[in-house]
DNA sequence: GCGATCAGGT
DNA sequence: CACACCTGATCGC
């Protein structure tokens, strides 16, 4: 369950997936998901009341977040204040604009399932990454366009990471694709039995199974039987694939008492066939089942009882699955939003200090003096590991692209980092002998100018044991350059698939286009490159007091959405 | 009466 | 196989 606090230390003016405490003064909002516990105070009336009193304040989420928030009457106020992010194409609004109050357009299109946002803010602070609730495969960040900007890797500040099962018991958790075919096979076997054969998918989250109810209406050619059509009413696509027909052999349908029902043999909606005969059904309750690292797999069904089983599924990616999404991004940063049951918050920090960039025990960085270094293409990895990621990344046609960049850059690389094993072997207490197969981050880039002070602040992340980010304790990262505040946003959604990739919102300022990637999220007091403006100490310093004392504060920003699928 | 929070269950 | 949600008890306003 996330219990991220809603603020992101690069950028404490807007709220995400929280909207309690702190999170009231926020000028901005983002849904990630309508799942609940990324929803705490959204129907408070502190916020309520807020809403009403301000022009610019907006809550930002997916086309089919925004349906599913306002079907319920407890968050219908939202409906005046709820800009749904496009993703269909790339779509350009202002974020904020105290002068105009001018909220630019979005075309409303309905996404295909109500995914989950990630969103990624790139402005004056650093590109920083919000998971929200995902599930990624293996390979997958090399395929996420926006992470990239060509053929490169963002330069990621911080990510807020879904660290849900950050934990080397949770090695590895089957793939959605083979969860799915057992699914389908389990089902498949007993409804082809005879009609009076049905199954109740015990489903306890409202929203998320809806790829299990495409999948099995397609391959059953059936519809699932549903308590209600209103959530799904904005949502053509799913729309056909449920039903209040309780004829139907596949069941979702609740009821407060559904275990009880079941417990009798009857399925929750009361349902029984139309001649008589008693049903024959069976409970599949979707789970999550993990493996450790040296753990055989064994079937993605369990069965529990005479008539139940469990599926194994998955709202949240593996141990290995975030290993290798941070090895590829190699934050400066990482703040965990959950903390693995059974672990303490420091457990999780500590081993995610590990997948930090420029963490003090990485020997394998060597920084080389301010401006002299650009960030290269490539220096040559210290594993040949690399390679392997390659042919899933290639067999994606929409991203040959980039894959056969990396593969270039992997080739021409004649540099060797020998200490990188060290490296490794730092891993090892959490994960042994991890067969991490996405490219490093050494892999592409060689060190980025830094500064002593840079270079110190970047594990000031790690070191913190508040999972709140402790925003305002230190000094020395006060956001104080406000006025130069501009986000570039990034709003990709997690189908929770690993094929469908990938959906990216962009929010940038001028000033900062101008600026390369790599330059773009440098601290605002490491010394200006040629490319960078000074910061003006005395407006920043102003600002700053004005956003500490809770006046408003005017940003600037526009935000772009992009989004591909491949 | 309402909301927040917690414990306990599925 | 441990997530997300519901219910009921309790407390404070």
């Amino acid at each position: 369950m996330s219990s991220f606090a809603g603020r992101m230390k690069e950028y404490p003016t807007v709220s995400l997936d929280r909207f309690d405490r702190e999170n009231l003064h926020a000028q901005a909002y983002f849904l990630s998901h309508c799942h609940k516990d990324h929803m705490k105070g959204l129907k408070g009336p502190l916020l309520k009341r807020k809403l009403q009193f301000s022009r610019t304040v907006r809550l930002y989420c997916s086309f089919v977040t925004k349906e599913l928030l306002l079907n319920n009457p407890k968050y219908a106020f939202w409906e005046e204040y709820v800009v749904p992010l496009e993703l269909e194409s790339p779509t350009q609004i202002s974020l904020v604009d105290e002068a105009s109050g001018e909220v630019g357009m979005f075309r409303s299109d309905a996404a295909p399932v109500p995914r989950v946002l990630r969103f990624l803010f790139e402005g004056c602070h650093g590109n920083v990454l919000y998971t929200g609730d995902f599930r990624l495969a293996v390979g997958d960040a090399s395929r996420m366009e926006h992470l990239h900007s060509g053929s490169r890797v963002k330069d990621i500040q911080s990510v807020y990471l879904d660290s849900t099962f950050y934990d080397p018991r949770f090695y590895q958790i089957p793939s959605r694709e083979v969860c799915l075919k057992g699914i389908l096979e389990l089902i498949g076997n007993w409804i082809g039995q005879s009609p009076y054969h049905v199954v109740w998918l015990n489903c306890k989250a409202a929203y998320g199974y809806e790829y299990l109810f495409t999948n099995l209406g397609d391959e059953f050619g059936t519809q699932i039987h549903v308590n209600s059509l209103a959530m799904f009413k904005k949502m053509p696509e799913i729309l056909s694939y449920v039903t209040t027909d309780r004829t139907t052999q596949i069941h979702a349908c609740r009821h407060p008492r559904d275990e009880e029902f079941f417990q009798g043999n009857r399925l929750p909606c009361g349902c029984s066939a139309t001649d008589g005969s008693p049903l024959r059904i069976i409970s599949i309750k979707p789970s999550t089942m993990w493996f450790g690292e040296r753990t055989k797999k064994t079937n993605v069904i369990i069965k529990t009882g005479s008539s139940s089983y469990r599926a194994c599924f998955s709202f949240h990616s593996s141990y290995s699955e975030i290993k290798d999404f941070l090895s590829y991004l190699q934050p400066v940063n990482i703040f965990p939003s959950v903390v693995p049951i059974g672990r303490s918050l420091t457990d999780v920090t500590q081993m995610l200090r590990l997948m930090c960039r420029n963490q003090p025990d990485d020997a394998g960085f060597v920084y080389k003096p301010l401006g002299v270094l650009k960030r290269s293409r490539a220096q040559r990895p210290s594993d040949d590991r690399f390679i392997t990621a390659l042919p899933v990344a290639t067999s994606l046609p929409l991203l040959v692209s980039d894959s056969t960049s990396a593969a270039q850059n992997y080739f021409d690389c004649t540099e060797s980092n020998g200490e990188d094993e060290d490296d490794e072997e730092e891993e090892e207490e959490e994960g042994k002998g991890d067969v991490s197969k996405a490219p490093k981050w050494e892999d592409f880039f060689t060190a980025e100018p830094l500064s002593d002070s840079q270079n110190s602040q970047s594990h000031s992340c790690c070191s913190t044991a508040s999972q709140t980010p402790d925003l305002f304790s230190d000094g020395d990262r006060i956001p104080e350059n406000l006025d130069a505040f501009s986000l570039t946003l990034s709003a990709s959604q997690s189908n929770q698939s690993s094929q469908n990739l990938d959906d990216t919102l962009i929010l940038a300022q001028s000033e900062l286009e101008e600026l390369p990637a790599s330059q773009a999220s440098s601290d605002f007091d490491v010394p200006p490159t040629p490319e960078s403006k000074a910061p003006q100490a005395g407006e920043l310093l102003q600002l700053y007091r004005k956003l500490a004392s809770g006046q408003e504060v005017v940003i600037r920003g526009q935000l772009f959405f992009f989004w591909s699928s491949s």
